[in-house]
DNA sequence: CCAAAAGTGTTCGTACTACACCCATGC
DNA sequence: GCATGGGTGTAGTACGAACACTTTTGG
């Protein structure tokens, strides 16, 4: 079956820049195109819209489909609309980013993907289409975000401890912390609160574990 | 002439998002519609893709092609991606937004609309589609970034007074300025020096005239 | 001389910065 | 007992907020 229309239409896609802190490190989630073009190559993962569903359902059922991730942060990013960013037809890609806590951190490669992977931002290989802009554009944005706004809190699981919170705001925003400032700007913003639990890790003393207090909200500071 | 593809496609739109301030409030430019759908009613000045320009160069066409203005700031809002935006077909419509000086206003109808009219943002007849919420939209992002960056600057004229840039100030964002305050503001951001000229405008006082320094650069502060 | 907008400094409070030591635990 | 990260307070500074009078002009 084709669809005819008067005027040329270009193709529209989601792309979406799943990122998390890891390892130390701000990493987003590439996969192995296993269709042209760039077969073989990293991306982000994305795909056509259907004609049917919202932009925003989309780049949420790509985030399912291609990464097995769903319920999480994920927030319109910027639109790409260049002339030749696919060599196979017109295509606009509307980038979104995703924000997921570094434990939770399942992976299985969707169908048209061979495999994904965690790369640390600053260290990923080259990609295909305009999606190292993308990726560059998102990592700006969550920087700026996390200082103006607590998105930041997105990045934590259930139950965090404040030096994990704030390896993940020093990952994040790239940017060192002092930790007693560090930890007076975080209760000033009264959005975690003492679980009572504890958590060892090793030969020194237990850390304080937090929760969120309203995980479904982000607040704008200042 | 036809054009026919093996999934259907959607058709993409810029519409924008034209705000200025005039006689003392934010105002936007609205069309009145000549074609349906919502013919005769207002919108947001704007139009389809072509499938070989690109986004950026696609808004700033549709700017002049309806409005008549070129060369102003322009700059990616959001994309609306919504299922039933248009009762024609599926449109995903890339929104913009410009800002021009309150001076320089000449305004001619395009081809495709009857007629073109500033409304202040708080005073807007009923709109077509789902142009309220580009605007609210518009309105929201403009207020939030005159407090972050100097684009505030890309709706004074060539020459302007400090109380017309506070009043240009206050009417985008919506709140009262200290007038001293504000204008330690302005000087310690350093994107404006004096003409030498004077201004005189009634039985008072006469206001020294300024001009931006680097019209071309748009500075984030803080 | 009167009305009207232009111009100009100081004080106060708050929020960010810098900085160093004791605590609790595992081995 | 020692090595390791967890936890805590204070002093200085810089920036935003509040606030009122004098100046210059036209009529």
């Amino acid at each position: 079956m084709t669809y005819t229309y008067e005027y040329p239409h270009p193709a529209v896609t989601t792309d979406i820049v799943i990122l998390t802190v890891l390892d130390g490190a701000l990493k987003v989630l590439l996969i192995k195109r296993g269709m042209e073009p760039f077969k073989g190559k990293w991306a982000l993962p994305g795909g056509f819209a259907k004609i049917d569903e919202s932009l925003d359902t989309c780049a949420a059922r790509e985030l399912e489909e291609e990464a097995g991730i769903k319920g999480v942060y994920l927030e319109q990013l910027y639109t790409f609309g260049g002339i030749n960013r696919d060599p196979r037809e017109r295509v606009i890609s509307v980038a979104y980013y995703a924000l997921i806590p570094g434990k939770n951190v399942t992976l299985e490669a969707g169908t048209d993907a061979d495999e994904a992977e965690w790369f640390a931002v600053d260290d990923v290989p080259e990609l295909s289409f305009d999606h190292a802009e993308v990726l560059g554009m998102a990592c700006k944005r969550l920087a700026a975000k996390m200082d103006y706004s607590t998105v930041g809190f997105k990045l934590m699981p259930d139950e965090f401890t404040l030096s994990y919170l704030q390896d993940v705001y020093e990952k994040a925003t790239d940017k060192p912390r002092d930790k007693r400032n560090f930890r007076k700007w975080v209760f000033s913003l009264n959005v975690i609160e003492a679980t009572g639990k504890k958590y060892s890790s090793g030969p020194h003393r237990p850390a304080m574990l937090y929760r969120v207090i309203n995980p479904e909200d982000v607040k704008n500071i200042r």
